[in-house]
DNA sequence: AATCTCAATATTGCATGCAACTTGGGGAGC
DNA sequence: GCTCCCCAAGTTGCATGCAATATTGAGATT
């Protein structure tokens, strides 16, 4: 699970600044970093053992990328969220989302279809497990997030699937399925069948009508519990 | 028209990455920069009597906005644009600017549909003027450009913004009007003033399915004519 | 007591030098 | 003649040192 987030800006060389990249990111994620804390260059050099300067780049890119903010000779910190924030994203995604479902259904391959399906069945069987055992919560959303990510990529449109990505990461990934209940588990793991039952039926119009159902539900969910589990 | 598509990465400080950063974008938009070719950064820092530091962050910030790609350890070289690209961008904006559109229709203030009304208006005053003088084609193109990123921040939804700067600016800045005979020019315009009369009438969904249409009449425009103008 | 000034400190911004990596060409071997 | 290997040139990747700028706190002034 170490690298299915990641990006590497442009082809996987490992090289310093992409290293420091990967930990900054990953601790934003984490939590490790707050909101509004500042990351200070010669701290985060220190600690990874390298100089300033690939540190420097990393938080170049990592401010292009929406994870950052910059302040010119004062430093750069963690993005705060605010609940304007959350709407902005999810206006978003209930167009995105619905389109990209629409464009993979036409020419979505036997294969991947395959591996969607066979996601969507360890998320319904993990989802039995959930009040056993609260940990797998965390598997599922990995899962689930995967599971988005990889339809989303089905779609063709390569630029489509940036910008999605872009875009929701930052919000929902961690957050996710912290507010539901048993019920509202199944009913989500339900409607990852229903979408892929669709796609497999050869409608577009139904699979795109469902995301977008499916979204909606979660932002229901989602405003319900304003700032609910690890805000 | 310097200063118009710029976006200063976080502040407007003069500092020597932004201004890399800025006579690069540029450079690339005027086309000073080819397609897949490389910007060495001895070069570009010899020419801009900076050293190699700031090149290199510019450089990096280029990357992560998607006008340069890098090859680790061999340089970075301006994007290229294929007719796939331009079918993505399409297939985006055919779907965000409506939206934008429905938005801003439910929340624009009168200052704001007064100054569309008004770029509108010299719009349709120099589409007139351009058999006599052909130079005014990019006088519209800037005044079109602007015309619908106002429209789009009245939407209200800054990422939604941000995300279709990203997408339209690389693309269709340059070349758009280069097809448009004096009939199609006119019928651009009037789409205009009537997606503004949508709004002023308080009906989002008519202002909407009207920027819709003016998006499917400029991409069949620019399909007709495949590598036109200035490729 | 409140406020303004200024200097000390912390942090980023930039320049330079060297190391690591990629690439292309020439020569040895087959 | 063809292929492979190795080296040299060119380019990026990284480390270090110094300059420029912002912040903060103490002390002087009102």
């Amino acid at each position: 699970m170490a690298d299915a987030v990641s990006t590497p800006p442009s082809q996987l060389a490992q090289t310093a600044t992409t290293k420091v990249h990967e930990v900054i990111k990953q601790r934003i994620l984490d939590g490790h970093y707050q909101a509004h804390e500042y990351i200070r260059e010669a701290s985060i050099a220190r600690e990874l053992e390298v100089s300033r300067t690939p540190v420097r780049e990393a938080l170049r890119e990592l401010v292009s990328e929406g994870w950052l903010e910059a302040i010119p000779h004062h430093g750069s910190r963690v993005v705060a969220w605010t609940e304007k924030d959350a709407r902005e994203v999810f206006e978003l995604r209930l167009v995105l989302e619905p389109m990209a479902v629409h464009l993979a259904s036409e020419c979505m391959n036997q294969e991947c279809l395959a591996h969607l399906e066979e996601m969507a069945a360890r998320m319904e069987q993990l989802t039995e497990r959930v009040e056993s055992d609260p940990s797998v919560r965390n598997e599922i959303a990995s899962l689930n997030h995967e599971f988005h990510r990889k339809l989303i990529l089905a779609s063709g449109n390569q630029r489509l699937a940036t910008v999605l990505e872009s875009v929701v990461r930052t919000s929902v990934i961690r957050r996710n399925f912290g507010n539901y209940d048993l019920a509202n588990l199944r009913r989500s793991m339900r409607h990852h069948r229903e979408i892929l039952e669709a796609i497999r039926a050869g409608s577009p119009s139904w699979a795109e009508h469902l995301m977008h159902a499916h979204l909606l539900a979660a932002q229901a969910l989602h405003f319900r519990f304003p700032e609910a589990p690890d805000g």
